[in-house]
DNA sequence: CGTTTTTCCGTAAACGTTTACGAGAACACA
DNA sequence: TGTGTTCTCGTAAACGTTTACGGAAAAACG
């Protein structure tokens, strides 16, 4: 059915070899033989097969995104990813690169999937996303010596591989700037209680800014709950309670900000009247929630071409004649002032 | 570096053809040497090269997912991908399946990326979203007897590949019905105008409850637009300004729901209360914009897997020992009643 | 003990590429 | 004409598997 280099060598009555050099552009063949291969090329439909290829190469041109969801997480996910897959899949696209998208189960932090992709060479390399603090994602894929990069850092495996993330601490940072420009001392910080690193840049940028602005840290305000609406829900209330409530609260994830909206509805506050709020990541969400919540907001399809040449730029087969490098990179968010600040 | 059939055959003193048979279970050889080549296996750490594998078998076992932007899309995109591809991977990865994701180009019926997948046999099958009525895809891998199936029907193709669809034209009826039992008889459809299948089968139901209930179907209260938020923005007053305005509207996409959300605000008219509004398809969005949007809901994790099972059962080398079967199913959404309508 | 069957394993080809190597022909140069 | 160079191509090996085939040894059977 479909034809091979052998159908087009048969076809011309020459060797596979000098098919496959005519094909692949190489300088040993004569120009008149290379234009009689393209054209019965393009006859028969021929296209390489790619395992062929791969097991030659040792390369299958291919590269695996690792999605882990988070425990809990709700129905949707998160909304972030699409936009940062189009990215990364269309710069790599343009280098005939395929993408394989890994699932982590959700609740552990498996290396299952991982391990197989490396052991069975179905990728290239690797793009990791959500990673940990503490990420034995990232320890495997440095011991084993497999290329990969990760969407956010880690402090796991060292300055050895290609990142790049969302400057979480500025983010914190400019957050309580803001809010302090507009009068509020008592701020407090919800975050994540999962391990995952961005929450602990995050409240650095906070605590940082806070000091800045002569404001002593009050451990009451900080909590950490579930990365979701339940979480926000439940843990907004503990913040509440102490004896020195806050006038604002910085959110550090969109789902746990509704969820915190919802417990201060049922306490009677109103978000954006008796109580500013700003989430530091923005997803559609906070632009119709009502109020419209104030957000910082990253450029995810932008992130998602720059990660792929950054992981491209790391890796022997594709770097330019001037060598490897390993590219790290964080990027500014940009605040979207809304209603609810 | 990685250990090979080779090696294990080396280390053992017998051939590869062996330990080949002793790893894949074969009857023809003897319990003791098949017992010391999966010791040595997981001694050496070996797993089997998938490029090599397919290139002798013929099968990649991989599948590929393709996602087609739609024109104009919002910065997001699509919310409901990752729960659906979730379901997908999971179920395939249960048969050691890989996924892989082929974005189209946002804006054009493109099929090069989808004709590259094919020719160079980088898949076994194609899992297609976002189906058009007419599908240019679908007639491609049709003709091209590649194997395939879709989220979503269409009228191109025939019955010959399996489809998981939603049941739009249930949802587009009993939306009218509930609209109907509580009092309205001017009940609008908003729908996108790209040709997607969908859009059609709704408009199918809410046409056929309309005459069920006697209610005279107005061309007037019937508008396509973009199927996004400007969409929903810019087609919504076009109805409004008919003669006899309608009462309520029903949205056949959550995007076009909020701009005709924030159309009517702006004519001074208040969802939920000068007018009720229903969407088809529930996202995260309607339980958070204000009102909260009544909704028809799809459970897209489950549909993720079953669309993976039924896509397997139409292959022959997946098929269990009663043959292939060709399944196509419609499931019904679930309505979630909010506070808009 | 001879014959047949079964058990087990090695050999080698095949999947579709790429590429190192070498060889023949043409050409240049003296 | 002899020697060296360049151009072009064919040959064959290699990547890591799976599997058809055949054969030797062991077992079963009379």
């Amino acid at each position: 059915m479909a034809s091979s280099i052998h159908d087009l060598a048969r076809h011309l009555n020459i060797s596979i070899g000098t098919v496959s050099r005519a094909l692949n552009g190489r300088a040993d063949v004569n120009a008149d033989t290379r234009q009689r291969v393209l054209e019965a090329a393009r006859k028969l439909n021929y296209s390489p097969n790619q395992s062929g290829r791969s097991l030659r190469q040792g390369a299958t041109r291919s590269i695996a995104f690792m999605l882990q969801p988070h425990p809990g997480d709700q129905q949707y996910g998160e909304p972030f990813f699409i936009p940062f897959l189009t990215g990364l899949q269309a710069r790599l696209a343009e280098h005939d690169l395929d993408l394989m998208v890994v699932m982590g189960e959700p609740g552990q932090y498996q290396q299952e999937r991982l391990r197989r992709v490396v052991e069975t060479r179905r990728a290239d390399a690797v793009v990791l996303a959500n990673t940990r603090r503490e990420d034995d994602r990232i320890e495997y894929l440095s011991k084993a010596g497999f290329p990969f990069a990760t969407l956010g850092r880690s402090q796991s495996g060292g300055d050895t591989y290609p990142s790049l993330d969302i400057d979480f601490e500025r983010a914190g940072d400019e957050a309580v700037d803001r809010l302090v420009a507009r009068g509020h001392r008592r701020i407090a910080a919800i975050r994540p209680s999962l391990d995952l690193n961005f929450g602990y840049l995050f409240l650095d940028g906070y605590r940082k800014a806070l000091k800045r602005h002569g404001i002593e840290v009050d451990p009451d305000l900080i909590a950490d709950g579930f990365i979701n609406e339940t979480g926000g829900y439940q843990v907004t209330p503990q913040v509440m309670r102490s004896r020195n409530p806050p006038t604002a609260i910085i959110f550090n994830n969109d789902a746990m900000a509704l969820g915190g909206c919802k417990a201060l509805a049922e306490m009677g506050i109103k978000p954006g009247h008796d109580m500013a709020v700003i989430v530091i990541v923005d997803t559609p969400l906070c632009r119709y929630f009502s109020p419209t919540l104030t957000a910082f907001r990253p450029s995810l399809e932008p992130m998602g071409r720059r990660l792929a040449e950054m992981l491209l730029a790391s890796l022997p087969a594709f770097a330019g004649p001037e060598g490897t490098r390993i590219i790290r990179e964080v990027w500014p968010l940009e605040l979207i002032a809304r209603e609810s600040d």
